[in-house]
DNA sequence: TTTT
DNA sequence: TTTT
């Protein structure tokens, strides 16, 4: 229970990789990958557009985990939602900090990943390929995908 | 106009401390405070109580700044909305990173701070102490302001 | 699982009236009570300021709506966050449909209940009246508590 | 101003019809359309799957309205975010209540609008069909658009 | 490192 | 009325 605070991210981008599993045994693991979001604008002095670009970095536990792994790869897009997390640890005597997202829902709002039609939560790809069938999972409906 | 992407953080927190004010020029300042969410859960292992507490660089700029710094001070409890940064420079010699949310919704949802009654936007102390007349500011109304 | 939408409010207000609750059995109930939003702006022919009120239809369930009817009472601040759903019924032979906002997650921010300082849980009013050790709740954790 | 309160609704869905615009000048004009949410879930009772949709009442304004105009079209997927707003009025001498979200940002997460390739905003079909570049639009951005 |  |  949160000491009366909210702390809720919420992000629509694009995965800059491929995500990195980490098994501590065959029941928890972590995943963690990159998401890009951007905006670009008009600078008023000097008249030229800009682009910056934010990196993120995501990170998904168990079952979470295992569906991203599954189904998102390099390039594309994702609505995420989480917590702002902090993490320090030490690097060759020089304390490191870095910000994480820790991510309890995600929906792909696309797919490069070639499913395998025989596993109907896949999106079907050959029926429309310009939408394909996209699925909001939290960790609490883990339990009844299939791994 | 951004590349299709959502980059939005909405946190409700307490200010760690006073606001520091930077000026450009009387027009332009940036301010920057830190705010505490936390959160405790317990341990399934152990079964004890952990609290954990992450904390935001906060970053605000010219009317809301000034809003802030009139408002706000440590202790006090901020609903905010804003955007995750990242930013980069060198100590040094060595490459550092950090982690900013540039505001630009602020709700005071506490104030601790002696307001004078005759600003008619101040939180009224004296009515109802435990729940202060709080308003929400935006960029766009601080021209309406009396800075 | 969603087919890859959201649906998703996050409302900052105050009650309007006590909690109705509705027991179907010993476990299972909803609760229902009306949140206002308001907003004030300046009209841009006239110049006069205006306010506009929002009412909000809150439904909660179960240990949430259990801990809604225990801390919280007509003119209290909350923060929630949930789920638009519409909901139709006949009355006299005409449809009416309602919006209601389905709330998972629910933070105090100001309490006017007396609350039993030995329920720990509680808010403790003596040390900082004006500001109530508010606390975030969500459906997972109802199990937690002593209901 | 707003008074203290947060009135936020997030929403990823996919247009019911296309946009209806109503011009009050040619400076100012309205348009309303629909945005359907879904979600599925097993019955626990009886095991069966049950899939319920929630239609949302879309209201855009003037330059955002335009650009809705411009690049949606019934079935396309969009994230919008806006406000509740209560409106009522009489009909047939009975009152009408209907709940409205105000939409002050928007992005295109598909589009099945044959687009013009000499206007630079839109979409590309041509190159990558499951992937149309989209674009975040908000109401401050609008004067920079070609209307 | 993504995307447009 | 959408989408999967």
């Amino acid at each position: 229970m949160a000491a009366g605070t909210i702390n809720k991210v919420i992000l629509i981008g694009n995965l800059g990789d491929d995500i990195k599993m980490h098994y501590f045994d065959d029941q928890n693991c972590v995943g963690r990958f990159p998401i890009a979001t951007s905006e670009s604008y008009t600078n008023k002095q000097s008249g030229e557009k800009v682009t910056s670009t934010d990196w993120h970095n995501i990170v998904v536990r168990n079952g979470l985990a295992k569906v991203c792994e599954k189904y998102l790869s390099k390039g594309d897009k994702v609505y995420v939602e989480g917590k702002l997390k902090n993490r320090q640890w030490e690097q060759d005597g020089v304390k490191r900090y870095s910000t994480e997202i820790h991510v309890n829902e995600m929906t792909m709002l696309s797919t490069k990943k070639n499913t395998d039609s025989s596993t109907p939560i896949a999106p079907q790809q050959d029926q429309k390929p310009s939408a394909p069938a996209p699925k909001t999972v939290t960790p609490e409906e883990d339990d009844d995908l299939p791994f």
